[in-house]
DNA sequence: CCTCAAGTGTTGACACTGTCTACATCCACA
DNA sequence: TGTGGATGTAGACAGTGTCAACACTTGAGG
């Protein structure tokens, strides 16, 4: 069941021996609980199996890590980085050298946010549903805000471009995360009766585009009330 | 540490003797289970401390149920019931006598989800993110069909009164069901811009109002696409 | 050169967990 | 009057997170 550490080797027959100090741990952990997650989930995540994917003695992590929950956040906070990226990504280029429009690049980060989640599902699930106590890991926060706020730079310039109805962007962004992690989270659950991930981002576009037609710019969103809500 | 149990409690003072066979543990244990969980999540929950709670040794739980995940799925059941009841519960009453349309109905249900998830926030982690092998417990898929099939049924009244496009009920059910599964579940994260429930139910309102707009039977969703909106 | 303090890794312990096996008790029915 | 099955208990085991004590390495200042 011991495993040696796969990003610290020497070369094979040279009398290894491992210096005391690996000298370079951290984001080894971090790399091998990334991985772990994705195998196991983090209900199943142990931390003592991650030393051992490392290599090291059980208790080396707590030189890095105040708690096992700490090491939970910073996968977290990898996460939420690598979103932001996919969201902020630029079209896969097509031929045509004509901008993209910044509605279609908006619409398109939710398809990306669908396509991240389906393919780092546990990943999500840490980033969203764990428990954690996200006070005590601020840059947990800090890279989820910064997530958010990519998604509310789309839907600004969408604004600008008069794809979408003025005024505060808060309320627009938030409308169409929900929908769009909605989708994900019930896909990931399998109680979405979709196969494929082809279908079910077939279904998110379309979902996607009902939820724009309802939000045009024609439609002003504040003007709409419904009766009381208790 | 000792907890006594408080659901087989006999009157003070009468030289009291548990009797060695409870009688009724089975639903004690998935009461205490549902009490735990929504103290402190799926994560500690604790199947000992469930037994403890519940007043007998540790191993009782057994003669119950074959593993902690199995009254962990039973506790996810009950949550489905529960769901499919808030869901399919009829107004309250107003003083007005004329029937609540249909599609009223079907927007609030999506309110009571709400409502529902966040008086439930653990349950609702158990219910749809918990890694359970669903196909282990059967009772547990059977219900989350239930419940899904009472919104299945908002629908095609909806529909049947003309206020959502007619053709196949899955799609449209889908979609509202994403939106507001997000909202819930962004909520629960708080990783919305909201404090209040009454703040989060006003959004949650305007967001299935916006994707009404988007959905209304005057602009049937097969024909529209993305592309240029004129 | 020596020292020594801080940073990093290891060993051993503890309480706690899920689950197994063996045993105790009680009730229904032959 | 057994007696077997259902239900509850006690004890054990491996595995976990975390703590405390110890070991090794390094680099700065004498």
């Amino acid at each position: 069941m011991l495993r040696m550490s796969t990003s610290f080797c020497y070369a094979p027959g040279m009398a290894t021996k491992r210096p005391y100090h690996h000298g370079n741990l951290k984001p080894v952990l971090l790399q091998a609980a990334v991985g772990l997650i994705a195998e196991v989930g983090p209900a199943a995540f142990t931390l003592r199996e991650v030393a051992r994917r490392a290599g090291i003695s059980h208790n080396a992590p707590y030189r890095h890590f105040r708690e096992k929950d700490e090491l939970l956040a910073a996968v977290a906070t990898e996460g939420f980085e690598r979103l932001a990226e996919a969201l902020g990504a630029p079209e896969k280029p097509t031929r045509t050298s004509t901008p993209t429009p910044a509605l279609r690049r908006f619409q398109d980060s939710g398809l990306a946010y669908i396509r991240f989640a389906l393919s780092a599902p546990e990943h999500l699930l840490v980033m969203f549903d764990w428990p954690l106590a996200t006070d005590r890991y601020p840059e947990l926060s800090a890279a989820a805000k910064r997530a958010f706020s990519v998604l509310v730079g789309l839907v600004e310039a969408a604004q600008r471009e008069g794809s979408l109805p003025g005024g505060d962007p808060l309320p627009l962004a938030c409308i169409a995360w929900s929908l769009v992690h909605g989708v994900a989270k019930l896909a990931i659950a399998h109680r979405l009766p979709f196969k494929s991930e082809s279908e079910i981002l077939r279904f998110a576009a379309g979902a996607i585009e009902a939820l724009h037609q309802g939000m045009a710019p024609t439609q002003p969103l504040g003007l709409r009330h419904r009766g009381q809500i208790p």
